[in-house]
DNA sequence: TCCATATATCATGAATTATTGATATACTGA
DNA sequence: TCAGTATATCAATAATTCATGATATATGGA
């Protein structure tokens, strides 16, 4: 997996199963949510379902693990952190040093993983 | 101007052209910037970029305000804030009021204006 | 090794989107 | 009212995206 750029990932959420999915992972954390049970949930055909979560992941905005013969895909806290922060970039008038910690903080960056932050859309 | 669902604003940003005027409407905050200032800024004829305005117009990101024989753009905070909060609700573990003033924070809302908060996003 | 389950890939047609030249509209000042 | 500037709309083509049926790959268990 290799993101570019953000509007890949704004493409990516633009379609309305894959933003569907991309929030329900927001929600699920840690607990991920396997392919088959987002199709269910979701109502939406295998192949679709599939082709919808490898947008996803090119965007960077989740990622996937598999245990044995099911895989289960996260949100991706640093990729989501990197994609506001550009698109909010300077949002507090040019003040970057106020602005960063808050956009730390929407996205649930914990203080002690900062260093790993995603700063691949940043310029 | 009616902003009705999400992806639309998704895919308003997906657009690299789109997402330019954006960051830079982001950046230039209460001061604007005129159409054909961007156009100019980002080297996009006349009527690509009136059509991509009017596509961010209708997304509710951005608002626009005549000023005489221009027309003058703005990024929409209220808009930006709805957008953010729909995507990233429950982000924290399902804590809503432990997220939500991060997502006020990270948009720059006043905490004096929050009862004009745009929840056209919010389910 | 064979079968069943879970997920991915491929090819196709339908729908959507982007850009452009041409033209229309809105406003200002003379 | 006319000319000029700023911006919007229209029509058409080119490019992209979407969902789907069919099929392939990966894994686990008997």
């Amino acid at each position: 997996m290799d993101i570019t750029n953000a509007p890949v990932a704004f493409s990516a959420l633009s379609q309305p199963t894959r933003l569907d999915v991309f929030r329900l992972l927001v929600k699920a954390g840690n607990d991920g949510m396997l392919s088959g049970e987002l199709g269910q949930r979701l109502n939406v055909r295998q192949n679709t379902m599939s082709a919808n979560l490898s947008i996803l992941l090119q965007s960077g905005l989740i990622r996937n693990e598999r245990m044995g013969r099911t895989i289960r895909y996260f949100a991706d806290y640093d990729g989501i952190h990197g994609l506001l922060a550009f698109l909010m970039e300077d949002c507090c008038g040019g003040k970057p040093e106020f602005c960063e910690p808050l956009i730390d903080q929407i996205t649930c960056t914990p203080k002690e993983h900062k260093e790993d932050n995603d700063t691949r859309y940043l310029s």
